[in-house]
DNA sequence: GCGGTTCTGTGGTCTTGCATACAAAACATG
DNA sequence: CATGTTTTGTATGCAAGACCACAGAACCGC
């Protein structure tokens, strides 16, 4: 029941699909699967009997484990770690889709026929990952309406996101950009960014490294940010919004 | 059961909401429903039990009949017509997202809890819309599985839409998304692309209109497009595809 | 036919950010 | 500590496209 893709597959090229590992973790597998959004309607024993023979894999921190050329359809649920989708130009430059955080799915594009365009997956952290088939997805969503109730309300979320990072390329200069990534980036209460290079930010809003280095120091400059190595500290948090609100519109 | 929006509501602003009369069209309403692309599993009788009091509303062509303020939550499905989903700078400029066509849904991103960032979505024609609460998809949902598996389904493609775009945006020139766009408005076949002026088309770019002028003439002149008022004709699509392919990485 | 409006074409200036080329720090690792 | 690698800082030329200002053309409604 579970036709998954942690042996070969019969692909031609070798490489193609999950460089993952089986993982060594299957013992806490229920409590990671619990803590999962989509699962949150479900009672743990009712998982346990969903995805009892679900494997587990590991993808180490640093792998590719899923790549461009079209791999499997498959929807991987992220137990724990941490997971960046990207895309990459013939000339090697790099886009970042989105990071994704422990206790959530991606690869939801796989899920439709089409072709997946090049969207690759690498683990931040050491990650340990499930992958379900298209098949299986959809006879956990019909069996557990649910679960299918909070998939669409996450892709919901992540459509508007998808979104507004158009938009925002389309409204706003670099300078703005930066200021609402930044935002983002420290939602969360902190006023400090960190464990991300320039190259990593640059990376997230499609520009040059060292353009994005000198938009950081134009923003150092009006005292707006503290900068450190792998580490920006939001000071004048007004003055980033002022710049993004300006032409986005966007709120948050 | 189906709370609906079709009268005042409780909102201070009197605009905020729908601006959409009754449909004249309750005749047609089962045979539309089940066109729609979400429905396609159920038979007949089940899809006019379903929706047998959810009123139909009609929008006339023109008509911004969701504004940017934010209105109710809701799911529209599209029964008939054409309706351009857009947002809107400050300073008035304005970024088209989506076109969508009669027999799907939109709205998806007011499902989720969020705020949503000013969306607007008026009428390319005349249409014919109903309208569902966030708690009217999710009892749908929850009695048709099958249902959520199509919505599912569509919020992939349109995820995976947003994210190309995204990706064109980041990597291609002007020119190159100038092909890229002609490409997907004529991927029916077609090799005309009607109906559109060069402000519209501008607007899906996130370009001003004098410099998609331009373009467009760049590919006169290498006889890649025949060019008429509110008319493109694709006379080298070979042309285009290299353009596009060059730097995007997409290959549709 | 006649104004009014929308659509398209063009020219010029100016800013932004790309491309490229280095170089100094900070860090990692043997 | 010595060496290699990653991160960050800077500088320069250059092209794309925004922004502004028109003008003719096609269409719309009366």
């Amino acid at each position: 029941m579970w036709p998954l893709l942690n042996k070969g597959g019969s692909r031609s090229k070798a490489d193609v699909g999950l460089t993952l590992e089986p993982s060594p973790f299957e013992a806490g597998k229920v409590e990671l699967l619990s803590a999962m959004d989509i699962f949150q309607d479900l009672a743990e024993p009712e998982i346990e009997a969903l995805m009892s023979d679900a494997p587990m894999l590991t993808a180490r921190k640093g792998t590719r484990f899923y790549g461009a050329e079209d791999g499997p359809e498959v929807l991987f649920l992220l137990k724990s770690g941490r997971v960046e989708l990207y895309r990459e130009s013939p000339d090697g430059k790099k886009l970042t889709l989105a990071v994704v955080e422990r206790g959530t799915f991606f690869g939801e594009m796989s899920l439709v026929g089409q072709r997946l365009v090049g969207t690759c997956a690498v683990a931040l952290e050491d990650s340990v990952i499930c992958a379900l088939s298209r098949h299986d997805v959809q006879s956990l969503t019909l069996e557990h309406p649910a679960v299918a109730f909070r998939i669409i309300e996450v892709m919901g979320r992540r459509l508007q996101q998808a979104r507004d990072a158009f938009q925002e390329m389309a409204f706003n200069d670099l300078t703005g950009r930066v200021a609402g990534l930044l935002l983002r980036l420290a939602d969360d209460g902190t006023d400090v960014v960190e464990g991300y290079s320039h190259r990593d930010l640059a990376a997230m809003l499609g520009c040059l490294r060292e353009s994005l280095t000198v938009a950081l120091d134009r923003f150092k400059e009006s005292d707006a940010l503290a900068i450190g190595r792998k580490r920006i500290e939001i000071i004048d948090r007004a003055q980033l919004e002022t710049v993004v609100g300006q032409r986005t519109g966007l709120s948050g």
